[in-house]
DNA sequence: ACCTGAACACCGTTCAAGT
DNA sequence: ACCTGAACACCGTTCAAGT
């Protein structure tokens, strides 16, 4: 809006920014896979020599947490005066849905610590929920652990291409077992996730102080 | 034992091989970091030029595939005899177990898919044992995927750091909230991942045919 | 304050060549 | 069959220099 300042001729460009930088690096990761993003494609990408990205981004490193960063800010904010099954599972399908939604980025950045602001405000709500609903500190904090490591972990062995290797002929023993559960096995990866998912609630409810939950309704 | 073959007179160096390489190269990963695995000082570490190492391994993603098998030979084999309870924790904790002796290559190859025949035994035997104890195919599915990504997610996340950040000071309602949690945060990740698994255990037992397990011996 | 050029010390991989 | 030398097309990062 305000009046153009000095010496904006030739070039629209915009300065450069660490945000600019980190959306550019998203942008970039997702189009041409997690091995493009070097700091020299990136620097090229916005038009600048890579030296330049220096003065926005300590080092590739950083870039890394801060595309971490932009990434976890995309969590639900979920509100608290819902059943706290539904704060549970929000909680997870969230990572999940992050994770799918940014495959090559989360292959790259998705295990990395989150010591960030961030992130503490969507655990406290869950960590707060659950407490409402009977658990004791602990038994929160381990269901917290829980929903955050499977989520992680599904999601990345998702994005990698779960397989289970059909058993090779000289097991034939093997096979035969495995027979039954080639079906469930090549499911889906969603219906994987609900089914899990489905048993984590049945474990928090066991430590809930309400009546134990009807159960049969969900089909897995 | 055999006689010396013909001109092994000046280098008592063995031929390389598959397993020498990667053994080499675990070795390696756990002494000098992750980064530290190039082909090049993998190759001087074993006396001899980078490009030989191509003779053995068809590329540095094949040699982390085999880095992979190689740490998932380790996973125990567990007996059938014993009860269900014991194969379901016997298989998450195999997987940290093997993680945390190899953190920095799990680190690496830890949630790459094991399209191989040496990771489909131990799934059935576990889905087999869970099958016995009366779940159904989808829900025996449904508990080995969530072992193993909460195990395998788990394990990364402790390994690469797990924090939560203390609350800003910007924050100051949610640093309240969270206080009576803090200490069960950061009591450790034998506690917390024994907790977590307890939950998967009485999620799976919610599912079981046998009579309702006994509650409250375990502290969690 | 922000960006660049040139340089340093590396990478994975190919390919023709040696034994 | 197994290993090497030289080369190609890259990396992340430093540093002095430009504006």
């Amino acid at each position: 809006m305000s009046a153009g300042s000095a010496a904006d001729d030739t070039t629209a460009r915009a300065s450069l920014s660490r945000a600019t930088v980190l959306n550019q690096a998203l942008r970039m990761v997702e189009q041409e896979g997690p091995a493009s993003l070097t700091m020299r494609r990136l620097g090229a990408a916005l038009g600048v020599e890579a030296m330049s990205l220096y003065y926005h981004v300590h080092n590739k490193d950083d870039l890394l947490d801060g595309l971490a960063e932009v990434m976890v800010k995309r969590l639900p904010h979920a509100a608290l005066d819902r059943p706290w099954e539904d704060g549970v599972r929000a909680f997870a399908t969230g990572i999940r849905r992050i994770a799918l939604r940014h495959p090559a980025a989360f292959q790259l950045v998705g295990m990395r610590p989150l010591d960030t602001d961030t992130v503490v405000r969507p655990v406290a709500t869950l960590l707060i929920r659950l407490q409402h609903a009977g658990l004791s500190p602990q038994a929160a904090v381990a269901a917290y652990r829980l929903l955050a490591s499977f989520a992680r972990g599904f999601a990345l062995a998702e994005i990698a291409g779960f397989t289970l290797a059909a058993p090779a002929a000289d097991h034939p023993g093997v096979a035969e077992h495995l027979a039954p559960f080639a079906p469930a096995l090549y499911a889906g990866h969603d219906r994987a996730f609900r089914a899990a998912l489905d048993i984590i609630v049945d474990g928090i409810a066991t430590q809930t102080t309400s009546a134990p939950r009807a159960r049969g309704g969900r089909r897995s």
